[in-house]
DNA sequence: CATGAATGAGGCTTCATTCAT
DNA sequence: CATGAATGAAGCCTCATTCAT
């Protein structure tokens, strides 16, 4: 049994913190004190703050792609995914406490400058829209030439969703979006 | 030609501070700065940061309601004053470059203790949602149970376009909102 | 009896310690500790370390003429204050054991921004040039032509042993500088 | 075609950066950066950051005693080639930007304790002294027992063009200093 | 009711050096 | 002989808040 890298250990405990208490809550001397590694170890790996939280979301971006795609993979059809997307949030959000989205949270309140951080919010949004197309595209039901109206109008609901709940502490807007994605795809 | 309170003056500029650049951005010193004001002078009126970010939000949302209400007052029909937020919004976050929902943006990255702002973010949309309620129950068209969800299905369409023309930075997400709204309140 | 202001006991520590151990090697850290205020106390007052050098270096230049002034004022005629200059290094850099000069010290090895520091040391070295030639032009031995020549020559022995008794710790470049003085005088 | 030594690369760009950004302004990271070596392979060939300095200075004077040597190889007489070495200054200086001399800008803002840079500083300037000396002694015009007066007097006439021509960013100082050279060897 | 001075805690980043491989 | 990871100490600066006047 090897001891995890210092490099492992920073990532896994700035996402943690990143995630639950902000990005400009969170110092780095919290990181570098709750991750055990000395100040100047992880300024070797990390050129700045804020590409730490690249590479936090980087590897957000798989977690969560991947667990969505865990989520829907047990549905038949490619619109029961689609709409087998809101039974992920609701999963998700639920079990984090309505915590909200880790790219809407990280862009909201951040100084101009970080552009690298933006960068990896509109990637992973462009991402998820994809796949949300990709999926719809299977579907004979709609013409290619809806699809993209489609998708976006289901991405909307997801975001709104996402952030409706955090507000609110409640899943009720969840299940809301549901409902309107479903009289969206008919 | 009286000088504006002091009050008045601090509530102002943070508003534009806490708006466009953020709160976390956003120190103390600057808001004095800019106000004019003796910092404690500031505290004399304010206890907190939190506190000044509170009156802000208050002051925000008579504001943002004002111009929503404004926007749509064209509009013939209860259901087109609906659809007429999406309008609203494109005027709207046009105007301030996309910056985003300045409840949305103040909650996001924020600690769990500030309860207080997380309170304004609550009540500032149940208000809307309220609105949006109240224009719906005016249709003949809709029946009273279904109007509930129509509106939060609505609203989620509003956080959404929000939210996600922030991260673009463009306007596409406010016209597709537009489109599945209509759609909805078919 | 008032306890010294804040301000003041930064200007006097900090002064100590750039002109004794250097600019660079001497930390904010140290200057607040050993003046005994708190680190936001000195950024009240300073809005940088250089600004602090700045200060140092305005009241270095009050101290250090006003001496050589006192020093030169027994001298009979104008001509034997210039040369009385170099009675003057004599005194001076054998009590700070040849420390060498503080705006030579401060303006070698700095960093390209610091350019209000580097613009007083070209402020204290021009008030110096006009010193000596308005001694110069009081000597009815000299064309006014002349003078000019004359006074940058006894500047630059000036500086010459300075630096130069700085570098080998002893009183022999000054004693050297002084007859060359002479010798140019004459 | 054999690749350079990493000593040897070390050596040429830490050179390099201490004289054109300073000794302080110069970290190890840039130094073993620039020259593409291994941190820990610098701290093989050097115990410190010091002892580069050291061997920079001890490279920087056989370079720099070479070009003084060329320069002035072209005056007739040992005279002329004393007064030809303010020509070298201006020759210099000018190319480096009045950068001012290696030795003077390195020990004037260090604290006491690096006793062996200070000790090449004080080598350089005696080898230059000794420079000067051997070649007013081939002059039959001055007596043994003044040479060293004057060769002195030459050398703090160096010293002080050199430090204020830095300070000034132009080139009168030097030009000054030549006058006056020619006087006292006159 | 208004003020500027003072503060402790913490912000992010870099330093020269050593260690295990 | 070479390497990259790791480090403690220190760098300069800003935060929201309180206190004495």
């Amino acid at each position: 049994m090897k001891k995890k890298g210092v490099k492992e250990r920073i990532i896994e405990t700035a996402s943690d913190l990143f995630y639950n208490q902000g990005y400009s809550q969170t110092g780095i001397n919290q990181i570098i004190a709750e991750a055990g590694v000395a100040k100047a170890s992880m300024y070797q790996h990390f050129r700045s703050k804020e590409d730490i939280a690249v590479e936090y979301l980087v590897a957000r971006h798989g977690m969560w792609m991947g667990k969505l795609n865990d989520c829907v993979s047990r549905k038949s059809t490619s619109k029961n995914k689609v709409i087998g997307c809101f039974d992920y949030l609701i999963e998700w959000l639920t079990e984090v406490n309505f915590r909200g989205c880790g790219w809407q949270n990280i862009i909201t309140d951040l100084p101009e400058e970080n552009h690298k951080i933006k960068a990896q919010a509109v990637y992973h949004k462009n991402e998820l829209r994809k796949w949300i197309h990709n999926l719809l595209l299977q579907e004979e039901q709609y013409k290619e030439e809806e699809v993209l109206d489609l998708g976006d109008q289901v991405l909307i609901l997801i975001e709104g969703a996402i952030i409706l709940s955090q507000i609110q502490k409640e899943s009720w807007p969840i299940e809301s979006a549901k409902k309107a994605c479903i009289k969206i795809l008919t």
